[in-house]
Formats: structure tokens, sequence, C-alpha cells
DNA sequence: TTTTTTGCAAAACCTTTGCAGTTGG
DNA sequence: CCAACTGCAAAGGTTTTGCAAAAAA
């Protein structure tokens, strides 16, 4: 499947290889940053930090908010996970690799959609021709009407 | 959560102006919400409020940050003013009407390109034929590398 | 005068940090 | 064992809020 993002997609597909990852680079691979994991794994979208800590509503372990922090940090600068802003609240965590996603927000019924990145490959090629910046729209969502407020 | 003006947008060209429009929605045409204002006119690009606080560097009134915050507020509503996200800083200020302006940053050298509304536009037309979704870029910038770090 | 708005202080919210103790390798 | 990591507590940065006093109309 040809769809070729920007940098080189680490892709883990589950915890043992974000763990064998890890400890390549010296880290240690602690109850938390599993725990941690294991959360993003299961989490069917992108979520806040509180949510990770609090063991996504009850079925996983219990987390200190800083520690899930400083996971989340740690894990952000191997490349194993990402973070975005769609709105005014926190900052929401997901996990990368596999098909990278973007999202859509509308500003009036705050629905969230997602994209598959390349499908706004011919945006990206737009804007560079244009302005000659490479665009990821993979912080911030692109704002705007969805086809239902619209009307 | 972005919101911008689904109204006709209102160019305000000067306070007085403003101060029509304010009055003629009930309210008062206070010193804070003048000094305010005035900042803003003044501003070359996007404030965040603690500059418009401290009178911007010193020429103008200093106002109570949380005033400042009431105002911005107040005129966003009234759709004389809106905000921007171009980071992970303090949301920044801008007037509205005129030339509508958004924004591009570097992820890499966090350089700012403000570029007219209208230069997007045929990326809101790919966006509404692709999504359905009507793109305003007005609130978060679009992230990516600019021309100089892609090299 | 009446209602809105301000100033101040305090809190709320999200995130980071210092440090002593624990733990993974 | 020892560096890396965690828990806890505290602080940092941004924005909001409650309330009595001040000011606009």
């Amino acid at each position: 499947m040809p769809h070729a993002p920007h940098s080189p997609p680490l892709a883990f597909s589950n915890i043992e290889d974000v763990a064998v990852e890890l400890r390549r680079r010296g880290g240690r691979f602690s109850g938390p940053r599993r725990a941690v994991l294991e959360a993003l794994f299961a989490a069917k979208g992108p979520v806040p930090a509180d949510e990770i800590a609090s063991g996504l509503g009850g079925k996983l372990p219990v987390l200190e908010l800083s520690s899930v922090y400083r996971s989340l940090e740690y894990l952000e600068e191997m490349g194993a996970v990402r973070h975005v802003h769609l709105g005014h609240g926190p900052g929401l965590y997901v996990l990368t690799g596999g098909t990278e996603r973007e999202y859509l927000v509308c500003e009036r019924c705050h629905e969230v959609t997602e994209v598959e990145a390349h499908q706004l490959d011919p945006l990206r090629r737009e804007i560079r021709e244009r302005f000659g910046h490479e665009a990821r729209f993979s912080h911030f969502p692109i704002v705007g009407l969805c086809a239902n407020c619209r009307s």
C-alpha cells in the first residue's frame, strides 16, 4: 500500500515492539510506561493524559499523573507517540505508526473526523507549490464547518 | 473551542466603529475596552493578552490582566476580535476585518508566515469537495516545514 | 440612579519540576 | 549495584471567577 508520509514511520504494532526499541535506547520498560502503552493501545482515539492516569475508566492500573506525562514525553521522543490539540482542552495522545491519522474538527458541533494522512496529500502538494511549506496536519486539526453544520 | 463569527465579517476600520457597534449592543465603551482596542490596532500581528495588559511595552495604559481577558472575550463575541493558537504558548489576539490573515508555522524554526485568507481558497475547495467540510484556517495554523528547513 | 464593568484576590486547569526513595537490568 | 524511573508535593503558566467598589449611560 503506497503511502509515503514524510518521516520513516516507526510502526510499532504491539507493546513488545516498543519495549524492545525502548531498551535499545537505554531506557527501562517500567510498570507505568507499560501501563501508558496499554492505555494507548486500548484507546480508540486520541486520549488526554488524565484519562490514561485514571486507567481509561477503571480497567487499567491507576497512575500518577506526572508519571503519565513523563512517560508520554519519553515515548514521544522515541517516536512511538504523538499528541494533538483538537480544541481548548488538554493535549490528546495517540500512538504513531500503523495508518497515520489527521483530524478535521467542526467549530460548531465539535465533531471530529479522522482521515488517513495520505488523503491530505493533494493539499500538501498544493501548499508546497504555493508556499514552499511542507505541511503536516499532525499537530492541529483543520477547523471549519462540517457538512451538516454548513446547511 | 474554535468560534469564528459565521455572520458577515464586520470590518471595523477604527476604534470608533467598534465603539458604535458595542453601544448598539448595549455594551459600555469603558477605559479598558478602549485600551485593549488601541493595543490591537497598534500591534503589527497577533498578540498575547499579557502584552496587551502591560501596554504593549510601555506606550499604552497598563491594565489588569483579568480585565483584558474579559474585554477580549466581549470583543470576540461581537466579532471584532479573534484569537489564534500558533503553538504551545498563550492564545494570540488579532482584530478581525480588513484583510483576513491565516498562518503557516514551521515546526523546526518556528517561523510564522502570514498569508491572506483568500490564498487558501483552493485548499478550501479541495477540502470541501473531498470531505464536505468548509475549512477556516483561522484558529490553528498550518504546521509543517518551511522552505528553508526542508533543505 | 441603575446596570454594567472593573480591580483584586483567589481558584481552576493543564503541565512541569525537585527530590528522596524505589526499581529495572 | 547503580543509573533510570517513580510518587509525591509543590510550583509554573494561562485563563476564569466571585465579589465589592467604581464608572458608564
